[in-house]
Formats: C-alpha cells, structure tokens, sequence
DNA sequence: CCGAATCCTACGCGATACTG
DNA sequence: CAGTATCGCGTAGGATTCGG
C-alpha cells in the first residue's frame, strides 16, 4: 500500500486520472458505433455485399430513412462504410463496408459469443428490454 | 410480459427469419450490458475489488446514488455482481464482480484494442460525441 | 452510510410529409 | 430512388430531497 494515494477520487485506487480514462474511452468509442437501436443491423446487412439504400431499408422493417440516412452517414464519418455514386439515370447509390469496417466482425463475434451464453445463463425467460 | 414479437422481421435475404435474430439478439444482449452512461465505469471499479456504494459513488465522479442503485440493480440481476451485507452497526454492504461478471473482461478487452485502432484512426482529433 | 421517491430535461427515435 | 424537414413521444439520466 502507498502512502501517495488520498487524492485520486476519479478513478480506482491504483490508477492515475489520465490512466483511467486512457482505459475506457477507447471502449466507449467501440461501443458506441455499435450501439444504438439499428446500427448493428445495418452493420451486418452491409456485410453480405453492397446494397442500395431503399434495399437496406426493406431488409430492416421498422427502419425510417431518417434513422437510415443518419447511422450510414455516422458509418461514413468512422470510415466503416463507403458511399459509392454511380452516374446513371436516375442517379445510383450504393453502400459497402470498408475493409476497416469489416474488422468489426471479430469484435461482433465475441459480443455474439458471450450474449449467447448470457442468454442461455439468464436471459431466457426473464428480462425487461432488448424486445 | 408478453414480447415476443420480434419473429415477424426481415432480415437479409439469404436468411431466414429465425436465423437471423439467433444472429442479432446474443449481440444486442450483450452491447446491453455495457452500453449506458455509467456501467463500464462501474464494472471496471468493481473489476479491482470489492467495493461499497459509497466508495464506488467516489470513484466515480458525476455518478448519482439513483443511477448507481440503478445499474447494481441491474448487474445483480444479470448475476455479473452479487451484494453483501454485513451485520456490522450501521450496516456495511459491499459489491463485488462474481466470476461470471468477470467473463466481460476478454470482451472489454477486445473493445479496448478495437477502440484504440479506432482512436488512432479517426476520432483523436474530430468526434462528436464521447468525447 | 445506503439507498428510495419525486420532479425535470435532453435526446434517440418514430410518424409523416416533402424535395430532387 | 435517395434522401430532408417537422413534429412529438418515451425514456435514460440529472438534481434534489427524504428515510432507515
């Protein structure tokens, strides 16, 4: 035990500040481009291949072109998805995943890993959300 | 109670319905667990020991005594943390990781490394949010 | 010290309609 | 088709207060 440690209310005990926040704020980035009500299941709709923008809205029933609009442009900003304007008439759009995105895949994999034991532990018969 | 409805989606084309909510739900489950203001901080503070609800309220500055009540709730629900409460006078109850809670620890691990790929990518010099 | 109860705000998201 | 604009709701989360 050391006696320089009273005044690092911020993080546990035997981190610094700046070290604490070095470990989670990277974590919260990964989450947060997954999170959110449609991000994944765009994420995983664009895994199989190019698609157009209605094409990506009629596989995910419920998701608004607003939402849709939204979350590929936020895929665009991490550089997780590509927009590619093709010069037909009318005009043709389509989005793909990066090659950088699709390194998301092996993080989904665990996220899916784990959730399948947690259902199996808990979740089966009992939980409020995630409907 | 009721709320399965969740069959009644679409989902890629090359897959069916039930096949591909197997896929989706594990991964929402476990996003779930994580995702939120203040449970990875809470996790992680109880990742170094046990800890009372005041000492975790500390750590852990912004964090009200509603929203820590909250997620321990939740975390004992999903038996990632158990609560004891010790006969002293007043009464102590400390929190502490169960082994199952720290089976999150690979899968923050690997947010972490995909977080900080992603840190040294895109967001160290412009992001919105979390930061 | 360990919370519960209450009130309030901000934001994600849905519904609907409209533009190029 | 590929989006934008406007409105409104539900809920996560904040501030404050109270009780054991």
């Amino acid at each position: 035990m050391e006696a320089t440690e009273h005044d690092k209310r911020k993080c546990p005990s035997h981190l610094s500040t700046g070290e604490c926040n070095k470990q989670l704020l990277p974590v919260k980035d990964a989450l947060d481009i997954l999170s959110g009500k449609w991000k994944l299941q765009i994420i995983l709709s664009l895994t199989f291949g190019k698609k157009r923008f209605r094409q990506i809205q009629r596989e995910i029933p419920g998701l608004t072109p607003k939402m849709l609009s939204k979350e590929l442009k936020e895929l665009e900003i991490n550089e997780l998805a590509v927009r590619h304007v093709y010069d037909t008439l009318p005009v043709t759009i389509e989005y793909e995943l990066t090659p950088y995105g699709r390194t998301l895949k092996p993080l989904i994999a665990e996220l899916h890993k784990w959730g399948t034991k947690h259902r199996k532990r808990i979740i089966a018969g009992s939980r409020k959300k995630s409907g």
